[in-house]
DNA sequence: TGGTGCCGATAAGATTTTCTTATGGAGATT
DNA sequence: AATCTCCATAAGAAAATCTTATCGGCACCA
């Protein structure tokens, strides 16, 4: 034990564990171990000099009990955190007068997920104008960063520039897309050799993430998409037409959402060795220029 | 950069600088490195989302300003310290009803070191009340600890007992104690051999903390004190008033406090190999009875 | 104009704090 | 009595913070 000062993570964890009276149950709600909160609770009595729960009946009743101490401390730390998620609040409404930021994306962003992030967003700065901006691939979200055109970039691993950092939040395997009348749309799972003699739609060369992945992904199940490639498109939404008009069929990451195109589903793929390639999305920034509001903004995604 | 939650020591950094406008004197100040300072401001200031302080004028006018979002955020991160400030004073004012503390010390504790430390007690728990028990020795108070006398002993190392618990507090070399006319009360610094042909006082050898590594320390200085200790005594008061009389001189620590005594003075000791014998004053207490009061007060000595 | 001093930012390594996993022990439950 | 639940403890791992050393910009002075 050291000396340090009351923090309000402490207050944190006192107020859940003082409103459950249940250490495991506060520890799952604050997503940390139950131990981690026992200590804590002890280290914030020890600086109080105050017991704050009674640790007589803590085992006898099977339930944690706080001590008149606790509860007037309660409400002072419900109070406390109260206002300081006002003061944060109060000072992003001041401090964040008339700024805009540009935030591009692709389709691969699912769009729920992308109103979830832009809500986020627009909940912890209201007064931020945001202004979308669709653009056609991954790797022209980040060419709009490098070129100033956007301030932040939902977009995908690798990271094609040096100026660029990133922030993962979230990755995937790659799937197939079907026609739902093809044979295979009726498994669970794809097992990647079955595809062996399918022709192939795909997003082109240059505009795709892990082109080459993908083709060393086919050689070691046995086969090689080379010739078998019928037509090469610049977007996630004419691939999945093609798909649906039967032109072939084509691989999509896992986490793309084929629900706005019928006609076509998407099953995983199951890889022989289970090395499937991973997909990685993430936002990025120009490293150069890290503006606390883009940072923040990129801890909220 | 990593995800966390805004904690009262950024807010704390955050008021000193933004009141000193100045990183080095705000550092000084809070007993931590500038650099450490700049980090955390930084670290708020991309959790907010904000600027807090203005950059461009940071350096361009030789001192830091503070942005409009800064000011509003001073107001409003001064109001939350005070709070909590005062949470951790009421919620002691609860906790501490009708306790009490036994504190047990002994002479060797300056006076005014005492009361400073019983001030500090009294201001941060009002309403417990210290009782002061004075004992006679260092031993003394560990053995009334180990009985459960009392509850706290400011004491010296070396602890005596397992199940005593310490937290040193300042820590001093030997002095000796002559009379004010001995020849070498006038000079500044005592040198060990000029010592060799002296008479001895001193405590008796079971009450005494360092009585063996004192004769080990003269050995080294070319004599011994065996033969030359014409009075044991139990007490520091005792023993001084022998020196006053002239039956002999002794070894006190540096930090005890002969003022109350006319006639004596302390001179520190200049050892051969400046090998002085280290005496350390610390707090004390039961360990296996770690009640949060106690541990409260052991941290504001 | 070049040197010098002040001041804040940055980098990298060390330290301290916090957290996690594993385990213990006391009561409650069956 | 046996098992289960739940909090406490211990020890090692992980992460945050802090420190030292250094840089670069600006101001002041000659």
């Amino acid at each position: 034990m050291e000396i340090c000062c009351m923090e309000l993570r402490q207050l944190r964890y006192f107020t859940e564990v003082a409103t459950a009276l249940h250490y495991g149950r506060a520890a799952e709600r604050l997503c940390v171990s139950q131990p981690a909160l026992s200590q804590q609770i002890q280290l914030l009595e020890s600086e109080l000099g105050v017991e704050l729960f009674d640790h007589q009946q803590r085992t006898r009743q099977r339930r944690v009990v706080l001590t008149e101490a606790g509860t007037a401390f309660l409400t002072e730390a419900q109070h406390l955190l109260h206002l300081s998620r006002q003061a944060v609040e109060n000072v992003r409404r001041v401090g964040s007068k008339q700024k805009t930021v540009e935030l591009g994306y692709y389709q691969l962003l699912r769009p729920d997920r992308l109103v979830g992030i832009v809500q986020r967003f627009n909940g912890s700065f209201p007064d931020v104008q945001f202004h979308l901006h669709e653009l056609p691939t991954f790797r022209a979200v980040q060419e709009a960063l490098v070129a100033g055109r956007i301030d932040l970039g939902l977009t995908m691993l690798p990271l094609l520039h040096p100026e660029l950092a990133a922030r993962p939040f979230g990755q995937g395997g790659l799937a197939v897309a079907l026609p739902v009348a093809h044979p295979l749309a009726s498994l669970a799972e794809v097992p990647l050799e079955a595809l062996a003699h399918e022709k192939w739609v795909e997003i082109s060369r240059p505009l795709h993430p892990v082109y080459d992945e993908i083709e060393h992904l086919c050689q070691q199940a046995g086969f090689s998409r080379r010739g078998a490639i019928v037509q090469e498109v610049s977007s996630l939404e004419l691939l999945s037409n093609l798909v649906r008009l039967g032109l072939g069929v084509a691989f999509v990451p896992s986490f793309f959402d084929l629900g706005q195109v019928p006609g076509v589903v998407a099953r995983p793929l199951r890889v022989p060795g289970g090395e499937n390639v991973v997909l990685t999305q993430c936002v990025a920034w120009l490293a150069e220029r890290p503006a606390p509001l883009l940072q923040a903004l990129v801890a909220l995604v």
